[in-house]
RNA sequence: CGGGGUGUAGCUCAGUAUGGUUAGAGUACCUGGUUUGGGACCAGGGGGCCGAAGGUUCGAGUCCUUUCACCCCGACCA
């Protein structure tokens, strides 16, 4: 892409009401733009993000077995009054009207549609197990959305539901679904802990919640520094007041707090902020009883499906990457969630050499499939450089001043590291380093 | 949903107490020139139904009423 022909507005200062980093990078550096209070457009690079991570989840869901759908945003309340969550989901769910006057929801989670989905054309124990999963909008009315991307009212989920005849199946699923989800989570270069969690809403017994470790984290957690025990701390401490005072803990402040028992394996236990991307639950047979979803099974009996049910939040992704990858400049893309791996920064378009030289590098990067953006404004080298910083290219290929000596140069952006590549090596050097 | 706050140029905000020329600044944008290795400089220029509706007044950004939106602190959540 050139510079000169995209769509990316990005500016020196951010809203006021951007506190966290994530908001603050991803407003300033044109991915996303508020539209109302927890609606976010996403402009061309969030939406290049978000469609990159959304590729990874799909990819390693697909190679676990899963199937890929996509359910009506729009459902009938009727749907959520038989299962009994049009009272207990409360006012989280937006409903409407139609022009019949007709209830619907605009779809916060989706367990009642799948079911109903697979009910009556699921009919045997030899058509199980199934993993059925979509990527696709959610809302909900949040009393209070904030920190952009990570609480906003509508937002990208992935969810997933599956079908078993029997719980020592579903649990096995749950345990592929949970390896499935640490590699998904490891592709896109996060440091994140798998915790034993509380099911909340959803409802269901065994749960594991997936957390990007960040200071901004609105969940606090226990983990072990020596073994990959987690927990969250609804789940290992007695009192609500226990659980208050330590969510109100800063992230300094947990730092300096210690444990005094041991985890199992004798590591040390410390408090971490965490951020939920992921939960998985072991449902049972709650949605397939209320729902009478039955199958038939080896003696011809009906039995409700035994299920569980796994869900990533894609959009909360794009914002949690950010927080855990940024500095004082901007963001820092990993490799896998990168709008663009290179950036050519031309230093001064009005030298021809320096412009003959970033065309032809543009072009054979594109001929090898490498995402890469020409900075070909007229503007000066530093707007352009912090222009490359507050985006976060993984690499900026500098033409400049150099070039006279037959130099240019390559910035990392995580290591903010610059070597100097003779002209001629610069393709191959670009091509060994992504 | 309780408590608090803010709506004035694309963005950040002054101006509102005590009503009174043609509503300001910085930044961004446009034009010309200079500049070209870390968000440049000079000169000129465009841009506003002061959130919306009603009211008081000779006169409202400013006062009154209503309403909408957004933000912050709580209670709730991928």
């Amino acid at each position: 892409m050139r510079r000169s022909r995209a769509f990316v507005p990005t500016t020196k200062e951010a809203p006021t009401e951007a506190t966290l980093p994530s908001h603050q990078f991803l407003i300033r550096g044109g991915f996303i733009n508020q539209q109302g209070a927890g609606l976010y457009n996403f402009m061309p690079l969030g939406k290049i993000v978000l469609e990159k991570i959304r590729a990874v989840v799909k990819e390693e869901l697909d190679r676990a077995g899963c199937s890929e759908v996509q359910l009506s945003f729009v459902t009938p309340i009727g749907l959520w009054q038989r299962s009994g969550r049009c009272d207990t989901m409360g006012k989280e769910m937006l409903r409407i009207a139609d022009r019949h006057n007709n209830g619907f929801v605009l779809s916060p989670t989706n367990e009642e549609a799948m079911v109903e989905l697979v009910k009556n054309r699921v009919t045997s124990y030899k058509d199980l197990p199934l993993n059925l999963y979509q990527i696709n909008t959610k809302f909900r009315d949040e009393a209070r959305p904030r920190y952009g991307l990570l609480r906003g009212r509508e937002f990208l989920m992935k969810d997933g539901y599956s079908f078993h005849s029997s719980t020592q199946d579903m649990i096995r699923e749950f345990h592929l679904m949970e390896a499935t989800y640490k590699k998904i989570f490891t592709r896109l270069g996060l440091d994140f802990r798998v915790v034993a969690a509380d099911s909340g809403a959803i409802g269901g017994t065994g749960s594991k919640e997936f957390h990007v470790l960040a200071d901004s984290g609105e969940d606090t957690i226990v983990v072990c520094d020596v073994c990959d025990y987690g927990a969250n701390i609804e789940t290992i401490f007695e009192t609500e007041e226990e659980v208050d005072a330590l969510n109100e803990k800063s992230y300094a402040e947990l730092q300096t707090k210690t444990i005094d028992e041991k985890c199992s394996c004798g590591g040390n236990l410390s408090f971490k902020k965490g951020i939920e991307v992921g939960h998985i639950f072991q449902l049972g047979d709650r949605y397939s009883r209320a729902l009478e979803a039955n199958f038939n099974d080896e003696n011809g009996k009906p039995k409700p499906f035994e299920m569980a049910t796994f869900g990533i939040g894609v959009s909360r992704l794009v914002a949690s990457v950010i927080e855990q990858n940024h500095d004082e400049n901007g963001c820092i893309w990993t490799k896998e969630t990168a709008p663009y791996m290179v950036n050519i920064l031309i230093s001064n378009i009005k030298e021809s050499e320096q412009v003959a030289l970033a065309e032809e590098l543009y072009a054979k990067l594109q001929a090898r499939h490498v995402e890469v953006m020409l900075d070909d404004r007229k503007e000066r080298f530093g707007f352009k450089m912090k222009d490359a910083e507050l985006i976060g290219f993984p690499y900026t290929v500098i033409i400049g001043k150099e070039l006279a000596n037959g130099l240019v140069q390559i910035y990392e952006r995580r290591t903010k590291e610059n070597i100097s590549v003779n002209k001629d090596a610069v393709f191959e050097k670009i091509m060994e380093l992504i």
